[in-house]
DNA sequence: GTGAAAGCGCTAACAC
DNA sequence: GTGTTAGCGCTTTCAC
């Protein structure tokens, strides 16, 4: 009777429902915040997140998104003290003290969360991350493949695990190419186009030393910041020099030559976080660490080198 | 006395709080998810979402984000009944009738929301916004100053409103430029690169033909795919033609020429919009369309223009 | 199975 | 002011 009337118009409050079941229904997710500063491509976090989002909407989360004010101490916790969340998502953690014993503290509690795209390899927190170390070993090779014999590596900063990965797998291809690791070839930035561009004098020098003839940058936006300071040096990548990013990001087609980069799965690792995180029976929860494999996408930035090139 | 036990570990539950509140104490964010396909440039979402964040978070709200699936019906409305939001800040809408039907739906109950970078003029809905128009006629003239007689306008789909409003800026910058208005010379392309891309052979034949000499394109992602095609036939902008895109992106400084554009305030239109809906006493409710301010950024590509060809 | 009742952990209204 | 109590609108349990 009653609900004859009611069937028409009611809408259970998912206030109540919540409060009432002790969930929150909401799956947090944690974005650094560098306001003015774009320190990272939005790319990547708007990859992140469609794969989050997707993922969360198939099991009936909501998504808060929480700003990281970079100063603000991280009280991780206390969002699920106050049951704002079920579940946590951390983007663009930094291997820093803070930050570790916010995460450890989320560990300690029990609390459920993930990290995407960045490991804490003595610490038991799970992640999902890429293989940026193979990722940085395919692309290497390449450059050696394409004539390279003096290859540069543009690092970021290494707070971040996969900053770690790629030099890792720079140095690995390098002894796999029968080239010397020289520290002299590399080159610290911040992940910005505005640090590569900076970078450039200097790798103008080394290259006209003779001493650069290939370039790995971290990602793509050192590297087309690099290939912008260079060309104000009259050096063409494709041409003069080999160069290589990564991410896959849209400006690596934006550029001319267009950019060799690594495609890292950004929306799957967003899409597998939420998942281990919500998903009940699925088992992802063996390892703790997820990592999935990234692709050498070969442009023009350096393809013709090969061809020119092999004057040691 | 049970204070003294409490005080060293209590914490609210933010649960029942907005519970027994009845507010859910989220401000929701409806953002287009294009999977797959990006048609919007992510950096303009990121902007307009980092100014809702900072602005929700100085009110102590949340931020709740929906992802509006292409297809989906939109239950904007059932957001509210369901108590998941207090209020709603939609992005990416288009004037289409789901979604005027959606938002009037919205209005008509009284929920709190507003439109970003979009309007409704017919309807009453309330929107903060870039002020489209007067962008686009100071870069159309900004290109007539350059040189350029025949001014090409490669518009995106006109359910966005800042499509109309460029549209309606080029034609009045022609008239006050005392120059001819030829519907031959719009162009339709759906704000992608690739839609830039290959509107770029027919734009290149009537250049060829002499029936264009300079470009505006309604965002930046279009431009630089009309600069890589024109590429293609030889043409270069800056030199060959005048080029101007839209949104001073990041892209827009990763060409080579750099990118002549309209540097729109993106962040502060998301924390406008989050302030009209959540600041109780500071007023900008007497207007219900806010349009701010955009800026010519002028770059390379329609620098050297103005010194080689005034060959009408 | 169907229906009544007891919470969930707060807020707010009311007494004192 | 300080202390008490009645909801908030569901879920869940327990009796029927």
């Amino acid at each position: 009777m009653l609900e004859a009337a009611e069937r028409l118009h009611y809408v259970p409050s998912a206030l109540a429902q919540r409060f009432a079941r002790r969930k929150s229904g909401n799956l947090g997710v944690i974005l650094p915040l560098v306001p003015k500063v774009r320190l990272f491509s939005t790319y990547y976090f708007s990859e992140i997140l469609s794969g989050v989002g997707e993922e969360a909407g198939r099991h009936g989360y909501d998504l808060l998104l929480m700003f990281r004010k970079p100063d603000e101490k991280r009280e991780y916790a206390m969002l699920f003290r106050t049951q704002k969340v079920d579940a946590l998502i951390v983007l663009g953690s930094r291997d820093e003290p803070d930050e570790r014993q916010a995460l450890a503290e989320l560990w300690r509690d029990g609390y459920p969360f993930c990290l995407v795209n960045q490991r804490f390899d003595e610490e038991p927190f799970p992640a999902v991350d890429a293989d940026h170390e193979s990722g940085s070993f395919q692309v290497v090779r390449h450059l050696a493949g394409q004539g390279c014999r003096r290859i540069a590596f543009v690092n970021g900063p290494l707070v971040y695990s996969n900053s770690a990965d790629r030099l890792a797998g720079y140095r690995r291809a390098l002894e796999a190419s029968g080239l010397p690791f020289d520290p002299k070839r590399i080159y610290a930035g911040n992940y910005s186009r505005k640090s590569g561009l900076e970078l450039a004098a200097s790798i103008a020098d080394a290259m006209r030393r003779g001493e650069v003839d290939g370039i790995f940058a971290g990602n793509d936006r050192m590297a087309i910041g690099i290939m912008q300071g260079l060309r104000e040096f009259g050096l063409e990548a494709g041409a003069d020099y080999a160069l290589a990013g990564c991410d896959d990001s849209e400006g690596a087609r934006m550029t001319d030559p267009q950019l060799t980069t690594l495609s890292v799965p950004f929306d799957r690792m967003g899409k597998l976080a939420a998942r281990r995180l919500l998903a009940a029976d699925e088992t992802t929860w063996d390892t703790p660490i997820l990592k999935l494999p990234v692709e050498l996408i070969v442009r023009a930035s350096t393809e013709r080198f090969g061809s020119s090139s092999t004057t040691d």
